[in-house]
DNA sequence: TTAAACTTTCAGAAAATACTGAAAGTTCAG
DNA sequence: CTGAACTTTCAGTATTTTCTGAAAGTTTAA
């Protein structure tokens, strides 16, 4: 595998936004090297290509899998574990999303369901109960909307994310239409 | 200020997650303690609240300053400053996405940009530029996008959000009317 | 001015997180 | 079986991040 600057570039600078995606520094520049070197690496490769142990690749291999964004494959006559990103670039975003409501979003979701439950005490609860229902209900309709989008085609997706604002006029359309019914 | 069981709950689950959502446990708790209680709170009442320092609590305003979460206020008589959640949930909650998106995203989008300028000297760099290409494209559409999503109203929005795959059919029906014409 | 009532800063300490490398575990060809 | 070729685990260490509290800075009333 050949790292030229340019690719050095890309593979540190995922190491730099690893955390702020929701992973480490070396998970990151391991998922950029991934994604930006063709070939599927050995984890011995991504070991000496980033300097990194080579325990430290094995649990990183095991945390981009629990994010579903690796795969692993064999070469006939040789017991090493190859890997390459899972899935096109699309598919990887649309999995970082995910998983990260998952880890962000749905926890509070719960919490507040929870507490929604019992009927507040006094009128600071009554206060708190109230805010507690605005960030659910925002919530809620966000990962609907979320889960919604994700039923639709990619092609369909990418109309819809072109149509950008113009979404509005088509909608306020379609009331008239419904109007003159 | 009043803190029963259930109000402590959310902000500690606030403290949990502010790790997760861009910020650190403390500056969870703080923002979790603002949006909770009804009452502008001073920092002395914060540091108390949540058994901080009186340093850290300014440093947490001022981090939360940076997300453009939070107001300050003053009362008459009193020389210190108040502190309460900057707007309404949903604007707590677009001003998150904002925020991340420019910590997240912007720095990658520029680094591609600059990689993307010259041309690839090997097979390796016409790969790596290849994906660059496509994640740039990809985190271009989807920034735009959001940008356009941010000129709609909160109702119109509510509205789109609602629709939910449903405007997958209003597109169809809107192309249909255009081959019509 | 002065000093009281605040806020901010920052060096050092504490806590949390990530990394290494050796040992243990797994798999499989012979 | 055995042992070679791998992968995983995890205790201890290194690094990074966060927190404290004392000192410095700011503002205002008198």
């Amino acid at each position: 595998m050949m790292i030229t600057p340019k690719i050095e570039a890309f593979v540190m600078h995922c190491g730099e936004m690893g955390s702020r995606w929701g992973f480490n520094r070396t998970v990151g520049q391991m998922y950029g090297l991934l994604i930006i070197i063709e070939t599927p690496l050995s984890a011995i490769q991504i070991s000496e290509a980033l300097n990194i142990s080579r325990g430290n690749v094995s649990m990183g291999i095991k945390e981009l899998q629990s994010w579903r964004l690796v795969q692993v494959q064999h070469k006939p006559k040789d017991r090493k574990e190859y890997y390459s990103p899972a899935g096109s670039i699309w598919e990887m975003a649309t999995r970082v999303f995910e998983e990260r409501r998952k880890r962000e979003v749905d926890p509070t979701l719960s919490l507040l369901r929870d507490k929604l439950l019992d009927s507040p005490a006094n009128p600071a609860e009554a206060y708190a109960q109230q805010k507690m229902h605005e960030i659910h209900d925002l919530l809620e309709n966000v990962t609907h909307w979320a889960d919604e989008l994700k039923t639709m085609s990619p092609e369909k997706l990418h109309t819809l994310m072109k149509l950008g604002a113009g979404v509005s006029k088509i909608i306020s359309l379609k009331d008239k239409l419904i109007k003159v019914k």
